[in-house]
Order: structure tokens, then C-alpha cells, then sequence
DNA sequence: AAAAATGTAGACAGACTTGTCTACATACTC
DNA sequence: GAGTATGTAGACAAGTCTGTCTACATTTTT
């Protein structure tokens, strides 16, 4: 297991991750995660209990690795300002990366009615911390202080918008536009 | 048949609305539609060949319901700006209504992922009827002609956007914070 | 060397799914 | 009055689903 960098249970959520993107959550079943997978059915259960923590571990996987990817991307940059736009840009490449499958976050909640729960509870988790990337970089635009939470909304509502309309329209566009709303919105300070 | 308005194909239809909007269309089963519409299952087949087609028929009939409603709200006001402003009251009223379910064409392509096929094009024609209905209001306000279509977008960006995080966190706020960035917006015309 | 952790392979239960089919009833049209 | 359209009731096929279980193999830890 220290030997080889990619353990099983690693693999399984790297298969589901693929799978739950690109079929969705109810329409990708165990069995093919593990044929996928090319593991034993009993080794999922193992490693967790039920589909439904298989899809929390794939929902915290997927912000972390985003995040991180998000981090790499910017690095060098200091304005916070251009960071935030940038963050788009990011956007673009990773929407199309993924065959404009959107936002995970949205798709399952709109896959899993039952408010409350696990997957509810951890999407709306992942959902703040990404609200919080920018809520944290508008804080630190000097003349904006007072409104920097407003402002951090606003941009992360443009930000789900052309997420959302990249997945209906198949193309960059909505998130080029929202972009371009995003650069207008930070000449006013 | 002329005698009772609501016939047994609406009803069908209007059960299948709400617990495809309610439950997800994967979770719904055709077994439950009937049970709850209180019809045979041969009719429901007699009336859609399939659930695929119950599902179109669902999708264009919301669209035309939520357009109707809302020129029923919007009726008195002449202003474009205000018309615009407006859209999004009606937009948290209607979300309220349905328990921050979402935007039900976001929702169906977050379940079915086979893109080009009937719902797919349903989806794509249903958004951009939404998407021209602010693009025709944009093209009134006089001082903007040349850029109505982009402030369209973006308008259309921060709708999508608010409704879809309305979903995430059931409450109306973030179309409220949608509906002052469009304020915000109009103002520099 | 014994024990615990981690793995494979696949049968099985019980419940669900969409769509077809038979058999029959009612209502409206010609 | 015959024919067509629309309706009910429910069995059935053929497939899917999640999760449990048995039986056994390999690796790691104690």
C-alpha cells in the first residue's frame, strides 16, 4: 500500500468521480463503478458503507482537487483583482475538460431530493467554501472593505450562472460572458 | 371530454410535473405517476408513447405556464427596466412556491446526460425562449441598443445563477442579491 | 507464526424499472 | 346502431438496482 501511490480505494473514487460526472448519480450503478474499477464489489463496501458515502467522498474529493488545481493556476499572481478573473479563465478550461458535465454540486441536488442529508448536507458545504475563495479575495481589495461580501456574492452568482449555462449550451461562451460582467463589475472600484 | 375542463392527459401531466420537479425524473417512476393521478397506465401510454415524451410535454407545458404567469405579473408595467426588475419578484415567489426546487431544464440535464436527444433539444429551445424574453425587453430600453444582447446575457447569467443557488440553500437571497446586481446594472444606462 | 487488514469472485435476495398485453367498460360520432 | 376514441385494472416480461453473503487469497502487522 506504500508502495504504490494509488490504493484501491483511491481508484474506486476516481472511477465514480468519471462516472457520476459523465451519467449521472442514479443513472451509474455499483456495478459498473466496480467493473469500471476492475475491483470486487465486496472491496467497495469495504472501504464504504453505501453509494451514498461513496458520493460524499466524491463531492469533498472533487472542491479539494479543484481547489488545489485553482491554486496552481493562479500562482504568481498577486492583485486580487486579477485573481478573481482568473479564477474564470480556470473556469473555461476546467468546463470543457469536462465535457460541460457543470457543476457537481448542482447536478446532485438535482438527482437527490431528500434535503438534510448526507449529500445535501456536504454540497452545501462545498458550496460555501466556494463562495468563500471569493468572499476572501474582494476582502482584500482595499477600497472595496465595506461591500466585499456583496460583491463576493454577485461575482459567485455569475460564476454558477455560466456554469450552468455551459452545461446547457455545450459551449465557453456563458462563462466568457460572465467573465466579462466580472471585469466591468471590478473597474467601478 | 368538452364538458370537464381538465382532462385526463392534463392531469397526467400536471402529477408528473410535480413529482418529476419534486423527486427527479430518474426517481419517478410511471408506476407512482399513475397511482397518483388516479389513472390506468394504459392510458398514460395512449396519450405519451413514452416517458421520454411525458417528459417533453412536461417541460414545454412549465415553460408556457411560468411565461403566462409572469406577463400576468408584469401586466400594468411599461418600463422595460422595470419589467426586467420585476422578473426576478416573480422569480422568488415562484421558487418559494415550489420549494426551491430549481430551475426544472438545469435539473433535467443534471439527470439525463444523453445530449441531442429530445429532452436535450427541449432543454436548449426551452432556455432560450427565457433567454429572449430579457434580450427583447433589453432591446427597449433606448440608451443600451447597441449592447442589449450582452446586458441580456448577463442578466440571464445572474437569473440562472440565483436560481440555481436557491436550490442549493433553499432561500430566496441569492436572487434577491441577483435582482440588486441587475439593478445596479440598469442604473449605468 | 498467528492474526488482522485488504483483496477477488460471484451468487443471491428483494425490490424496483419501463413498456406490452389482454380483457373489458364507457362515451361520443357518424 | 355500428364504430371509434378513451378509459380502467392488472398481469407479465426482461431488465435494473443496492446491499449481503460465502468462500477464499494475499499482504501487513503484531
Amino acid at each position: 500500500m506504500e508502495t504504490q501511490e494509488i490504493t484501491v480505494k483511491e481508484h474506486i473514487i476516481q472511477t465514480a468521480t468519471r462516472l457520476f460526472h459523465e451519467q449521472g448519480y442514479n443513472l451509474t450503478g455499483i456495478n459498473q463503478i466496480i467493473d469500471e474499477a476492475g475491483v470486487a464489489k465486496a472491496s467497495l463496501y469495504y472501504h464504504f458503507p453505501s453509494k451514498e458515502d461513496l458520493c460524499v467522498a466524491y463531492l469533498q474529493r472533487r472542491n479539494n482537487i479543484w481547489l488545489a488545481g485553482l491554486d496552481g493556476f493562479l500562482k504568481g499572481i498577486r492583485d486580487p483583482k486579477q485573481k478573481i478573473i482568473k479564477t474564470f479563465d480556470y473556469r473555461a478550461l476546467h468546463l470543457e475538460k469536462n465535457h460541460f458535465g457543470g457543476c457537481s454540486y448542482i447536478k446532485i441536488i438535482s438527482e437527490i431530493p431528500q434535503r438534510g442529508e448526507k449529500i445535501d448536507q456536504q454540497v452545501v458545504l462545498q458550496k460555501e467554501k466556494q463562495r468563500n475563495f471569493f468572499s476572501e479575495l474582494t476582502g482584500q481589495i482595499e477600497e472595496v472593505k465595506k461591500k466585499a461580501e456583496a460583491l463576493a456574492d454577485t461575482i459567485f452568482l455569475l460564476f454558477d450562472g455560466g456554469t450552468v449555462q455551459c452545461q446547457v449550451y455545450r459551449d465557453t461562451a456563458p462563462i466568457e460572458t460572465a467573465k466579462k460582467a466580472v471585469i466591468q463589475l471590478l473597474r467601478e472600484y
